[in-house]
RNA sequence: GCCGGAGUGGUGAAACUGGCAGACGCGCGGGACUCAAAAUCCCGUGGGAGCAAUCCCGUGGGGGUUCGACCCCCCCCUCCGGCACCA
């Protein structure tokens, strides 16, 4: 594990035990997540069996966890790799068939070379493998499919009625749905029977279409190109297939006409067709209305080829002339140039011209999103095969469902190079379920993406050997209440999860919508890098003072980074835990910074969080013998001076400890409170001697240990049994607050006057302003300030602050 | 380019609803204990002026609203994250 984990792992079992604490019932698994590329690359490295790897990655992580004391019930432990738990993905997958939810189509899919797979468009990440960094190829293979663009308006819609989750990450949902309002506009082309469909979102636009483009890999471009041209449009068409797709973004608009032209289907004017290297075919239909006028790319684009430009729309204030125009003119305006829609504002005749188009035939309103459908075949080993065959003559066929899992054979040879390492073996060679002839098994196995999109629901029931999970069970759990995660799920895992739980909604699966109600996404933990000059990036042990080890050269630090093994500067959990305990790890890793923020990695911070916890462990010990046979003080109106207070701020204390961790989840700042109450404990006035006393110091010491135990449960519990209790720590009750306990008789008062602050005074607590204001205003401090001066306003907020304008 | 988020001491960070800016921790300075060291305990610690009481300045920069702004509004700068020839 890494230090990622230990804290991601520590928020959830703070917030575990302490609702436990509270009375609640709580579900905290444990699983994992264990097929996929990086373990089968790892292994085939290692020269070991992917299970293998796997097997024993499982059960050093299993140590390390349980070291750490993490309060997981390991009963309903998952592990996504084996038979038992993949099974239910296959059932899954065969009703998702059932449905038309998953399919098999031929298409353009994102294919890395280097892992020798194909990629979902959530697992490119700027035209580059999010794994190897290889750049990605576009291949055409028959793929399976999850029909999630189906769920695109309901995930959508569903992004706004989850107050739980953080805004960020929905913003990021919401773009990556991408959805855009427009219109289809077909384009007749001049002697041809073909025609061209553009996706528009500024049909407001058309009378100003002066040319039409096209993508390079658009089917259209070889069949209207004119004889005369062909030779030069393939060439253009050549030369940009083969610029990677990065590269292509940054490149300067260009183009060649392909001799054709189109009508617009509104004015009849005819326009050249060009083909354009920043038309994309992978959005809307590969083809694009350019309006230079108004888009910023089909402006530059204009001017680069001469290409007229006609205004369409005009800003309020002013006619545009083409011949002045600097950019595109975006914004919304008043139409012009575009016959009887001329005067009216351009938002009022988006839909007019859309229901004209409508009315001639020529086009409709449309809806076109960013989404794709989630590609979830992958041509590897280590994974969940897809109980799909395929006969001569009855077709796909699924296996029928008493047949699964099909299980994922052990004994075959993995490369990690070439076709899906399943196709060779005896396992491809199947008798068909319908007919009993020879047919062939589904080599591919699936995207991991889909095993983690419903394991949440298989922990309610982790040992169900009918059905994927009991769906009675999953309505008394279901929906998550505490999610807690990485940002980098934001649009891969937590919308795939969305749209299994809407999909097995609507199966009849389950009855919630959404999967996750509340959720935390905690920032990632951070450490300055080293580098050597010669050697490159270091780790702690090879750095000599700030010299390298190796050749005695001044090391630079850099900058504080996501801890990350290629820049050496990571930190192993087992030794902080080795050297400081479990204890003390998990304290630092949640006073160091509020959850969501990233947190830097310091070690100076982790000797502070364990001499903290010495503090705590000498304050009990050395004062056992005063009250380790006294009941706590359960609120004594007899109470003044230091024993009161002490009370006080013992109660004040489990009020903000329980707000801090029950409805912010900011732990540092309850870790602080408790570091202040137990400070004030080492400041005792007066003895032991007394009952009273000592009860009132029972109390605070069991209220410190109480309050610390959910973020350190070794060390506080250990210290409950000397004191005397026969209860275990953690079923023991969360403290509640005496709110009269907490109420103070005397509050002090800042002065301000003109807004600086002057004076402070002492007053009854529910003083009232008339009050407040004779007092105040024969203050000697006060009145320095004052003094002469006419009093202008007199600003009173009641039990802390008064303000005087003069 | 578009969309988010952030910017506070030497440092990690507090300030929860507009009300004492810097809690708590680290570091640093001083003291106690000790033959000595470590550990521990106590005191101090935003900057400037002053013997001191005290005063002035201070939350990236500039303006505004307000009795009062780290917090709300406008403009700008810097950093981080996401998306991106998205038609």
């Amino acid at each position: 594990i890494h230090m990622g984990h230990v804290r991601n792992y520590s928020i959830g079992d703070v917030i575990a035990r302490f609702l436990k604490m509270r009375g609640k019932n709580v579900l905290h698994p444990m699983g994992w997540d264990a097929f996929g590329l990086p373990a089968e690359n790892a292994a085939i490295q290692r020269g070991i069996h992917p299970s293998e790897w796997t097997r024993k990655n499982i059960a050093n992580m299993r140590v390390q966890l349980k070291r750490l004391g993490l309060s997981y019930d390991w009963t309903r432990e998952v592990a996504t790799c084996s038979p038992e738990y993949y099974r239910w993905n296959q059932w899954v997958f065969l009703k998702f068939f059932e449905k038309g939810l998953a399919y098999r189509k031929l298409s353009n899919v994102n294919w890395c070379p280097e892992c020798a797979t194909v990629l979902a468009n959530e697992q490119v990440e700027n035209g580059v493998c999010w794994r190897c960094d290889s750049i990605v190829e576009s291949k055409e293979l028959e793929q399976w499919f999850f029909r999630i663009t189906d769920y695109a308006e309901e995930l959508l819609e569903w992004t706004h009625k989850l107050p739980g989750w953080p805004e960020k990450v929905l913003i990021m949902q919401r773009n990556w749905l991408g959805k855009s309002v427009g219109a289809e506009v077909i384009f007749n082309i001049v002697d041809s029977i073909e025609t061209i469909k553009i996706f528009t979102t500024r049909p407001d636009t058309l009378y100003g279409v002066t040319f039409m483009s096209l993508a390079p890999e658009h089917p259209l471009v070889e069949k209207i190109a004119s004889p005369g041209r062909l030779k030069e449009v393939r060439e253009f068409v050549a030369r940009i297939k083969a610029v990677d797709k990065r590269k292509r973004e940054e490149a300067e608009k260009e183009g060649v006409f392909t001799g054709a032209f189109c009508v617009n289907p509104l004015t009849g004017d005819k326009v050249p067709v060009y083909v354009a290297n920043f038309v994309l075919m992978e959005y809307g239909t590969g083809a694009v209305m350019a309006v230079p006028a108004h888009d910023k790319r089909d402006f530059e684009f204009a001017k680069k080829y001469s290409i007229p430009i006609r205004v369409v729309i005009n800003p309020i204030e002013k006619a545009l002339n083409p011949d002045d125009m600097k950019e595109a003119y975006i914004e919304d305006g008043v139409m012009a140039g575009s016959s009887e829609w001329n005067g009216m504002k351009n938002t009022d005749a988006f839909p007019k011209i859309v229901e004209l188009l409508e009315k001639k035939g020529f086009g409709k309103r449309t809806v076109n999103w960013r989404l794709r459908d989630w590609g979830i075949s992958r041509q590897r080993y280590w994974g969940c095969p897809i109980p799909i065959i395929y006969c001569d003559c009855c077709g796909i066929t699924p296996v029928p469902y008493e047949q699964l899992p099909v299980v994922l054979p052990e004994d075959v040879l993995i490369t990690g190079k070439g076709t899906s390492p399943l196709a060779d073996a005896s396992f491809a060679n199947v008798e068909c379920p319908k007919c009993r002839k020879p047919a062939r098994r589904e080599t591919d196995t699936m995207d991991t993406f889909v095993d983690s999109s419903w394991y949440f629901l298989r922990y309610v029931t982790p040992h169900e050997t009918s059905k994927p999970f009991g769906k009675d069970e999953v309505s008394r759990w279901m929906p998550v209440d505490r999610y807690i995660g990485g940002i980098e799920h934001a649009v891969l895992h937590l919308l795939y999860s969305r749209f299994f739980t809407k999909a097995m909604r609507d199966i009849g699966l389950l009855s919630i919508d959404e999967p996750f109600k509340n959720l935390l996404t905690q920032g990632m933990v951070c450490k300055a890098f080293m580098k050597c000059p010669e050697h490159g990036y270091l780790s702690e042990e090879e750095v000599n003072g700030e010299k390298c080890g190796e050749c005695g050269k001044e090391v630079t630090i850099g900058a504080v980074e996501k801890m990350s093994k290629s820049k050496k500067n990571t930190v192993d959990p087992d030794g902080i835990i080795l050297r400081y305990g479990a204890d003390t790890t998990r304290l630092f890793s949640l006073f160091a910074a509020p959850p969501e923020r990233d947190l830097d990695w310091n070690i100076d911070g982790v000797e502070g969080s364990y001499r903290f916890l010495g503090r705590v462990w000498r304050l009990v010990n050395e004062n056992l013998d005063f009250i380790k046979d006294v009941k706590p003080c359960g609120g004594d109106p007899g109470l003044t001076g230091f024993l009161k207070d002490v009370r006080r701020m013992t109660h004040s204390t489990i009020k903000k400890v329980t707000g801090d961790i029950e409805t912010r989840f900011h732990f540092n700042t309850a870790i602080s409170s408790i570091m202040e109450l137990v400070n004030r404990l080492y400041q005792w006035e007066g003895g032991m001697n007394t009952d009273l006393e000592k009860r009132v110091f029972r109390e605070s010491i069991e209220a410190v240990v109480l309050l610390l135990s959910p973020f350190a449960p070794h060390m506080t519990e250990e210290l409950w049994e000397s004191l005397g209790n026969k209860s275990r720590l953690y079923e023991t009750p969360w403290p509640g607050f005496d709110p009269e306990a907490v109420l103070t008789d005397e509050v002090t008062l800042i002065v301000q006057v003109n807004g600086k602050v002057r004076s402070k005074v002492s007053m009854p607590a529910g003083s009232g302003k008339d009050e407040v204001e004779a007092m105040v205003l024969k203050d000697e401090k006060t009145m320095e300030w004052t003094g002469g001066k006419g009093v202008k306003k007199f600003i009173y907020v009641p039990d802390k602050l008064v303000n005087i304008v003069v």
